[in-house]
DNA sequence: CTGTTAGCGCTTTCAT
DNA sequence: ATGAAAGCGCTAACAG
């Protein structure tokens, strides 16, 4: 019968009922010493053919199973490495995790994983959950944007657990990181817009701007101090504008909260524009199916009305009628970089820092299309 | 490539280098006993309000943080809980971890995730893991579906690690489990099929069945060594069609790999009948991804061709063109539960084994009609 | 209220 | 090749 104090602070000790066997009995049964027990069971050192067996035999009637707690407290290693993704529901970092497990898999290391929620509390008190529970390294995907929001981070590297950043950098941290060709992937996507005849761009989702700094200045601004990734993919898009010589609209670029509920308003907003939007490049999932009821709701329809191409492909995009272009993160690549990087610095290789980038790939599908002749101009291909 | 020094056995000792400060050097930095200082970190006993302060006070210069792995060695108790899913890529799943971190917040504990990627040898590592991690529970979806493939569960049981089943219960294990109400669901689309006067009613995905034995009876004993949740929806789809006397059709049931590119055939199979489905039931978001492809490449449409109602309700459901009518899973809910069961079991109380069903709810969109008249026979509602 | 002591289960010198 | 003993950082008895 396990006694049950209910001493607050202190939950009461597992009933020891099933106590499950330690090295000590192994080793009495086997009749050999602890350390004998421990060398064979832990395949190190010498041990005689018949000792081992004995020890083998012995671990075996009693269910031995080492308790990794009281290893990692002498070996000083848990072989275990955190992963703190910004939110587990979002199907990218799904795939990263998975990729992370993926390379894992192969090793004796083991990935435990936390979600922050895009909350910076959580965030921090995860990675402090993580460094009580001495993981060996840290993968994580930070919701920091700005650099006095990175204690969390510095006193982790202070503690010199490797960290490696995924999908994000930190602006003001020299971190190892593997990302995507954010900028690239958005300037890409913009262009094929431009080589379309399009010329009303919409990017959906911009920062939140005050509405008296929303000038491509403010907007800029703006976006500097919101996640590293969406601060690139602005930037793509901006470039690929001027590569154009495409004047940058603010009104193109949405300032609304990062929900799919603002997003119908404010996609909305811009397909009743006199100078509507005929493209649009949207940056998450959300802001894409915001985007698309929008657009339903206009009583328009892709490609012909618009264009559409999206961040993050799923399998959804591809039935939808038509099927939508997709730029597709190679999610589980970058799952088994960020893995691999961390397993090389816990091997204690001391090298500069690395920032690997993983191209995204687009996915041509049916959404893309000329825009339509402005009202008033009879159709039939400008060129 | 990095260096990689293949010690199997033993790790090198991370570098103390950093190495973070203990509670002796806090005490003695206090001026205090070894014991005061835990008690005043550790907020049990009686401390002096003055020892209390100078303890604080060491503690934050020397940037003090417990070691959580000696903690637990010592109190046998580690706070936290291993949560493992069949697939972390899987939307569903993702939404479980969310409600489980969510129900946690509250408390001391956190969840610890591990992905068995529907691999029962994936799953059974995961649980060994999660034992010698000392986790203070564990929360299992299982891919197990007979009962000699639950050692690993049995052994867990055995070393009184209480265990929550989600999502699926395992059949011959008489666990704690937080399930949805499959069969209800299944049953409640299908009547609303029939209701709408439909007969042919599709069921993707069905068990694999030899071919010989595709009758009825073959179909259900199939079923039978599926994962219980298939088992159910399929269940509920019979016993809806045994209620309307509508006789069972085995080709009507996939009996097809559950993946998306067979998928497509399987169902194209299906339309291409001489008597085709006109209404479907597909049990996950594959299948009905599979099942809409297969629909556009026969170049019919939903809902006037064929009815559609799928497991897993998903934003892009809302934006398919007609938005698509969901049987969606209280995911949250269902997470939030079985953290609680896990927590009742922590706790020690020793109630009876409790399975708590939590309703999916029908969202009714725009994919479902009645079906098109039979070839033939002039159209106007019969009934 | 406080300090001392004794472990938790394991690995690792260090002798033998 | 093996055993005895020390110790990882912490909490928990037990004295004071």
């Amino acid at each position: 019968m396990a006694a049950h104090r209910q001493d607050p602070a202190v939950p009461a000790r597992r009933a020891r009922s099933a106590a499950p066997a330690t090295i000590a009995e192994v080793a009495a049964e086997a009749g050999v010493g602890k350390a004998t027990a421990a060398r064979a069971l832990g395949n190190y050192g010498a041990v005689s053919p018949d000792a081992r067996a004995r020890v083998l035999a012995a671990a075996e009637k009693l269910r031995y199973r080492p308790n990794s707690l009281a290893r990692s407290m002498t070996t000083g290693v848990t072989q275990t490495i955190g992963v703190i993704v910004a939110d587990i529901s979002n199907p990218f970092f799904a795939g990263v995790i998975r990729g992370i497990a993926d390379a894992l898999d192969a090793t004796q290391y083991t990935a435990i994983v936390l979600s922050a929620d895009e909350k910076l509390a959580k965030e921090k008190a995860a990675v402090g959950v993580l460094m009580d529970k001495q993981v060996d390294a840290i993968i994580l995907a930070s919701a920091a944007l700005l650099p006095d929001q990175t204690e969390h981070i510095l006193e982790a590297m202070s503690r010199n657990i490797p960290i490696v950043l995924i999908d994000r950098k930190v602006r003001g941290l020299d971190l190892d990181a593997v990302v995507i060709n954010n900028r690239e992937a958005a300037r890409d996507a913009v262009r094929r817009f431009v080589e379309l005849g399009h010329r009303r761009i919409g990017f959906v989702w911009g920062p939140a701007v005050r509405d008296g700094a929303r000038d491509r200045a403010g907007v800029l601004a703006a976006a500097e101090i919101r996640l590293w990734s969406e601060t690139e993919r602005l930037r793509g898009y901006t470039e690929a504008l001027d590569e154009a010589g495409i004047p940058f609209d603010p009104v193109l670029v949405t300032s609304c909260d990062h929900n799919e509920e603002a997003t119908v308003g404010a996609f909305g907003a811009m397909l009743a524009l006199p100078d509507p939007a005929t493209a649009v490049l949207t940056t998450e999932t959300d802001a894409l199916v915001g985007t698309l009821r929008a657009i339903r709701d206009a009583g328009l329809k892709h490609p012909d009305d618009i264009s559409i191409i999206g961040f993050d492909d799923s399998s959804w995009a591809s039935v939808m009628a038509p099927p939508l272009t997709m730029i597709a993160q190679p999610m589980l690549e970058l799952g088994r970089a960020a893995a691999r990087h961390a397993l090389a610095r816990i091997t204690g290789d001391d090298f500069d820092v690395v920032v690997e980038t993983i191209p995204a790939a687009l996915v041509p599908r049916a959404s893309l299309a000329p825009p339509r002749a402005p009202a008033g101009v009879t159709a039939g291909g400008g060129r």
